[in-house]
DNA sequence: TCGAATATGAAAATGATTTTCAAATTATAG
DNA sequence: CTATAATTTGAAAATCATTTTCATATTCGA
């Protein structure tokens, strides 16, 4: 389940990945790859990723999608993903930092991962 | 895209969904219906009914799940959805109902359809 | 009651994902 | 440095949910 050593493979996904601000799919990233690196691998090491916390996968309408966050040490995160172009972008703000712990206290209830992805429409698509 | 006719088929989905407290898979209605009706009714009209605010449709790890959601005339909807049980519940709470406003006021993102569906792990199923 | 419009459902097609397994790669022991 | 064992890769096949197709059945309105 955890990986031994590195390859040449994982290492032009993970380079790719970084650079890539929207979210993608398993195909549109194989294609980025120009079909060098095998469907099933690219299957594998996305689900890896995902595990370490690099990637967050989501599924929608739109299909699988993953999207890369940069690391980071706050407790709580929220995203808002627009579906229609599919930016996520990271909000930190009072309102929304307490609700995880709210939610917790309150309601008794405990969000996924403290990963918590609200879907809508960003202020972009939302003028055009 | 709008029915102009209701039938039989039609009325005992409706009537087996409403009696529903969690969520389910087509597989599983289909299953709960004895499968008297065809799959492909009932795809179709668990997307109508998606259509019509009467289900909520999740996409997630464990597949595509649909949940019954009764009219309530309130403006924003939260759900706390639990990955384990599938059990969704309403919340109707200060701190929660003001997030699709402030969100949308103050990060200009308009969370889709006034829907926003939490996921984590619920009271019950955290205790055991 | 008749006919046009609509809904249903079986079977086939599609398409994403997973599984299988042999070949290639890598770390490490000798 | 080389041999060996463990791991990773990837092509091909298998799987499985969903969609499409199309002939049949149903329903509404005239």
């Amino acid at each position: 389940m955890v990986r031994s050593y590195n390859t040449k493979q994982r290492e032009t996904i993970v380079a790719v990945i970084k650079k890539q601000a929207k979210d993608f799919s398993v195909k549109e990233l194989h294609e980025k790859l120009g079909r060098e690196i095998g469907l099933t691998t690219i299957y594998r090491m996305v689900d890896e990723l995902v595990d370490e916390g690099l990637l967050i996968k989501s599924m929608s309408e739109n299909g699988v999608l993953y999207q890369y966050v940069a690391p980071c040490d706050k407790k709580d995160h929220f995203y808002l993903k627009c579906d229609k172009c599919g930016t996520m972008t990271h909000v930190d703000c009072e309102q929304v930092q307490g609700l995880s712990e709210h939610i917790f206290e309150e309601h008794g209830f405990k969000p996924v991962d403290s990963h918590v992805v609200i879907n809508g429409i960003c202020k972009k698509c939302i003028k055009g």
